[in-house]
DNA sequence: CGATATCTTGAGGAATCTCAATACTAGTGG
DNA sequence: CCACTAGTATTGAGATTCCTCAAGATATCG
């Protein structure tokens, strides 16, 4: 049987239901890959999939780690907060991702959906039981904490080197990639983030993010489509602008 | 048998030899603590000791990752770089630290010794197929990069939120707690790293570090002693400074 | 004790931020 | 179908932090 809808949350989408674990879009590139057959079974057992709508708070930093989830469907910000307001978004997370990854005790972030989202949850504990049975599952958990630290220090250098047309310049060709491992068309990068948020990941204002989309249109590296589209007009320009050749 | 020298390094340091991995200082703190008895002489056996001084490059981005590293003394530094030379510092190993995490075929950051350092270096083949053999092991190397992932998000909100005088707090708080943990003393501060390292570290100029400690000196927060030393005269009031209250 | 590297200090400049006003967009109700 | 509203984005002008360039001070090491 397929995981419950958690009655918390929003209505049953007609996917969640009929769609068993075996046909999840996202299993082959998220740690449940690491799964066939009966074992596969076993973790639809213990998930639940779960919806929220933009804005909505999927946890807060300080909270007990009760669950982790994976991203079936939308975006997600993760973010920390200094005590007067100023924010640092972290990362952002599309469907395959996985959330709540730090497995401590205390979650030491927040997580918030910037579109609607669907996530397949399942309680911290239950997985770590799951870690020691299941080798292949904790290889795959800890090949992609991996990738993530990787991309961590890609940002680090972004947010601590880089000028703020380098920043908007490398976020850009950051979604595309995405969107091409994804199979999706990597060209009209579709931007589901507002400014503010953009401004949060890089280390900059929203009037900064504003002027330097601005000033990449009219220097026709860039055409800013409805529908937050950007349309790249030279990717090999942009390319060399985010690397600040 | 202790595991040997590499030869294209420099001499043996008298300890190399007569300290088999049950007495390694940093065991209990590093991925090792996982073994005990055969176990750990298994380990010991594939594991070559290797010294560097102070400046000497360990690997570079690029480079075939061939090799995996534990930190057993000194003080490592982590980068990336843009092709016009600007450097981003992505963390300082100290012992008990692993290096090489990553996993994959290839490095993607440089390590180069801050002070004259040691490390205990394995094949990255040879622990890859450990992992598989003793899961404790590769339960703590996952904790381990968990814990480097976080610290990373927490390095993103001081390089993208933080001022300069906030920046210099933190890193001085962060060189005291690790401090603590090792059970050493926390406060006197001491600061291997040069100025230019501590700028690249928190995205600034050694002109910014250095106006900033001078600021903190003469405002009664920090004494400047020799041999690398900061005395924290107003500990509290350094962690206010920090989080920007 | 001199040479070299590192650190500190100063003056001016540039990138980015802040504050403020205007334009745009999407959703809502008439 | 259009006007209204609230939120979001853009643009402008001035302020500020931090950077750049340059010189002087200090520390380190043979």
């Amino acid at each position: 049987m397929y995981p419950f809808e958690d009655v918390r949350f929003r209505g049953i989408a007609p996917q969640a239901e009929s769609i068993p674990c075996a046909a999840c879009p996202v299993r082959e590139i998220t740690v449940c890959g690491a799964f066939q057959g009966k074992d596969l079974h076993r973790m639809g057992s213990i998930a639940h999939i779960v919806r929220f709508d933009a804005g909505q708070t999927i946890f807060s930093e300080g909270e007990c780690a009760e669950h982790v989830f994976n991203v079936t469907s939308g975006t997600i910000k993760l973010y920390k907060l200094l005590s007067d307001g100023r924010r640092q978004i972290t990362g952002f997370l599309t469907p395959g991702d996985f959330l709540g990854l730090a497995m401590n005790e205390i979650y030491a972030y927040n997580a918030e959906a910037v579109t609607q989202t669907s996530l397949c949850r399942f309680s911290r504990r239950r997985i770590e039981a799951l870690l020691d049975v299941f080798p292949k599952m904790q290889r795959r958990l800890f090949s992609m904490t991996s990738n993530e630290l990787a991309a961590a220090q890609d940002q680090m250098l972004l947010l601590g080197r880089k000028t703020a047309k380098e920043k908007i310049c490398t976020f850009l060709l950051m979604l595309s990639r995405r969107a091409a491992r994804r199979g999706q068309r990597e060209n009209p990068v579709i931007v589901p983030m507002c400014r503010t948020d953009i401004a949060d990941y890089l280390g900059l204002t929203t009037e900064t993010v504003s002027r330097t989309f601005t000033q990449l249109r009219t220097t026709g590296v860039i055409l800013l489509e409805e529908g937050n589209r950007v349309r790249v007009v030279d990717m090999a320009r942009l390319r060399d602008l985010a690397e600040g050749v």
